[in-house]
DNA sequence: AGTTTGACTAATG
DNA sequence: GCATTAGCCAAAC
């Protein structure tokens, strides 16, 4: 399956530079519930592309916010914040605070709580 | 065309 | 828990 490979002879001459998977990972951020925070691995393995974290926040950074996308919803696998240099973190973390997501004195949210797992799941973590 | 970089992560020590 | 390493891959040098 050609996941990076953009089709040229499509019917429409516009929007041919975006690749599928871009749109699956975008598609996936939208489904991200209020109150909850997912991963880019997480995001990654969900859009069918694993191991792919680093692409996540790739198509986050060039993608522009003004698409519906819950963008501050995604944090690190570790709870944190991953922001590029020059933003700061302070936004990201209000607007979740907004959403009733409580963080740490380590400025990480309890994974164990909010981490959304779309759907069925439902795995015992811890208690 | 080779190297570096990055909104990442799991595995080690 | 932190530092390092190796995988990852597309864009930017």
């Amino acid at each position: 399956m050609n996941r990076t490979k953009r089709i040229k002879s499509i019917e429409s001459p516009e929007m041919t530079g975006v690749p599928d998977s871009h749109m699956q990972i975008l598609s996936i951020i939208r489904q991200i519930p209020r109150g909850k925070v997912c991963t880019y691995g997480r995001i990654a393995m969900l859009a069918g592309l694993p191991g792919r974290a680093r692409l996540v926040g790739k198509v986050l950074r060039y993608s522009p916010l003004a698409n519906g996308v819950p963008w501050h919803r995604v944090v690190n696998a570790s709870g944190c914040i991953s922001l590029r240099s020059g933003e700061s973190p302070v936004r990201q973390k209000s607007l979740l605070e907004g959403e009733g997501i409580r963080f740490n004195l380590a400025h990480r949210v309890d994974l164990n709580q909010y981490l959304w797992e779309s759907r069925h799941a439902s795995k015992r973590r811890g208690k």
